[in-house]
DNA sequence: GGCAAGCACTCGGTATCATCGAGTGCCAGC
DNA sequence: GCTGGCACTCGATGATACCGAGTGCTTGCC
């Protein structure tokens, strides 16, 4: 444990850091409010603090760095989840009455919003479908042999696939199959949908089964959760190497990558994920604020920003809380 | 007009940029196949090109760089479209063969596809709704004072609102609404909603009205056409400068700003988009190929990949062609 | 024992300067 | 009209010196 001091001065290097981007000196925090002691007297602490783990230093005659250990010390130490600036507080607000309207659009819309208030990349990841239950669904031709099956899911998700079908399928067909689907489906979890019973009409039983398959096949693996990514450019402005921004965008290119980073953070009971903790080599140099939300109760989906280690990691951690409260509410007023 | 050699130097030119990125001196290309002169006339065609805006000096004693003019002239005396190398052929032939199922889907994996063939960022634009006919229409409850208003459209396209309703609403109303809106909206077209007549109910006319508001509303601005966008790394890989790829992003980010430059590109009657010709600043340093898409001879909407100016243009050209074309067959075979 | 003051030392960043060479423009000659 | 030759330009590269922020350590004070 570090003792109070050397808190106070690791919190002023990181605070420093994150400020400046530069490695900071003994001499700027021994004049940083908070530190009443002479920079020697730092600089001691600060070699202390290095040899823990806690600060890095570029090379002899430079200023310390924080390493990720560091900024977990930092975070953990934050006070208690500080409340939103008003400033902020009140772009959440307007932007949670003004939402309306379509799931996926307000899901989108949300990445920006948490990526103007930190200033850095933004990740939503929609409900789960598990946790829904079939409201309804429907088969719907959009030519002779193919049809398109949809199901409304109680959260709002509309999960539709295209069934290619081997013969032609007439009106009254795709009814009574339709039907048979919504019977057996409705109320039920769409993940339950291979328990779907024959009807004793091989004609339909086809055309469910292209139905079920379909549905059946993507739950599987196909498509992953929808993921809504945002403040790609501002995470490419927090970086200098280009090389850098070409990885990260390379992991938030890859839906199912960032879906299990998220998910595993917060398995992990993490709400911060810092640099190597994240578990992803490429995002050595990043962050992760993350905090689930709910809809009814039930944890639906995840909300968080990716930005550089050295990020505002109060602003993030508020913006964080606030919107995944403030959509859990939206989600579940309805 | 240019004479033969110097048009054969100028592609010589544009042709080593593009592979070495470095500014091309007149030696390179006096040894180049299909110019067999010495330096020293390459030299005095490169002067006259260079006034003639073709080509760019960054300062005395460096090397030439292509203009986008320089380009424009490349790309419009390439003879023709060549075909695909058949590496890229057949992995073109083997994604649309596996590709099944879902049609944002298979959009988003468009993109994928043509940022591998290409080395770029891909651009996606799903097919419009207003080309296509509403199929089947569905209000289905989600709670006691939230709806779902769902359209299916013969593009295989699903439109949805949340609807809020002012008051508690039964199950039969509901439904009558629910045929109510059917009966008026299948078979024309989605733009057409806001001509729904009363039902003469007005109970039923509430829960339609919202409805035909939802829909009306958003197709007025609010979600602009859907566009799906890919291998933005490998975009941010083609630059050198962070902060170009940051207002790449920052581009790309815009769908209304995308989907109105492809359509403004193809309107135009362009293939390629070199630079400023994009008419967008931030894309100085880009060029867009683009080719349109049909359904059923309809033009559907719009695939492009953009990259650096010095991208490789016969290949982009090839790429986007031929996946234009296999999408448009893809989507009208059903 | 703990903190501060002083001091020698380190070493990356910046500026200066010379060198190098790819590339140019131009001229004379074939 | 093309080419070989030549003087010239100028960014890139590398060596050198210098500066100064920052360090570690030692000494002295409370």
């Amino acid at each position: 444990m570090l003792d109070e001091r050397k808190a106070s001065i690791l919190r002023a290097v990181v605070e420093e850091y994150i400020h400046s981007a530069q490695p900071v000196g003994s001499g700027h925090i021994a004049s940083a409010p908070g530190v009443r002691v002479s920079s020697a007297t730092v600089r001691n602490d600060m070699a202390v603090l290095e040899q823990d783990g806690y600060l890095h230093q570029p090379h002899t005659s430079a200023g310390r760095v924080p390493t990720d250990k560091g900024y977990r010390y930092f975070v953990d130490s934050l006070t208690g989840p500080a409340p939103l600036d008003s400033a902020s507080a009140s772009r959440v607000r307007a932007f949670f009455n003004r939402a309306h309207g379509e799931l996926e659009q307000m899901l989108s819309d949300t990445t920006r919003l948490l990526s103007d208030l930190t200033d850095t990349a933004a990740v939503v990841v929609a409900p789960a479908h598990e946790a829904a239950e079939v409201r309804s669904t429907h088969l719907v031709a959009l030519s002779p042999r193919v049809a398109l099956a949809v199901a409304v899911l109680s959260n709002g998700v509309v999960e539709k696939r295209t069934l290619e079908l081997s013969a032609d399928v007439g009106e009254e067909l795709l009814a009574t199959a339709s039907s048979h689907l919504a019977a057996h489906l409705v109320g039920g979890h769409l993940s339950a949908v291979g328990t779907v019973a024959s009807s004793g009409d091989p004609a339909t039983d086809a055309v469910v089964g292209a139905a079920v398959s379909a549905f059946g096949a993507d739950d599987g693996q196909g498509e992953v959760d929808n993921v809504f990514v945002g403040g790609t450019a501002r995470m490419a402005g927090a970086f200098e190497a280009v090389d850098t921004v070409r990885q990260v965008l390379t992991i938030l290119e890859q839906q199912l990558v960032v879906v299990t980073l998220l998910r595993d953070v917060i398995d992990r009971g993490l709400t911060v994920a810092i640099g190597s903790e994240t578990g992803i080599a490429p995002l050595a140099e990043c962050s992760l604020v993350v905090a689930p939300y709910a809809v009814e109760g039930e944890p639906a989906g995840t909300i968080g920003v990716l930005g550089p280690t050295r990020m505002d990691y109060a602003q993030a951690l508020a913006a964080v809380a606030l919107v995944s409260k403030r959509l859990s509410q939206r989600l579940s007023e309805g």
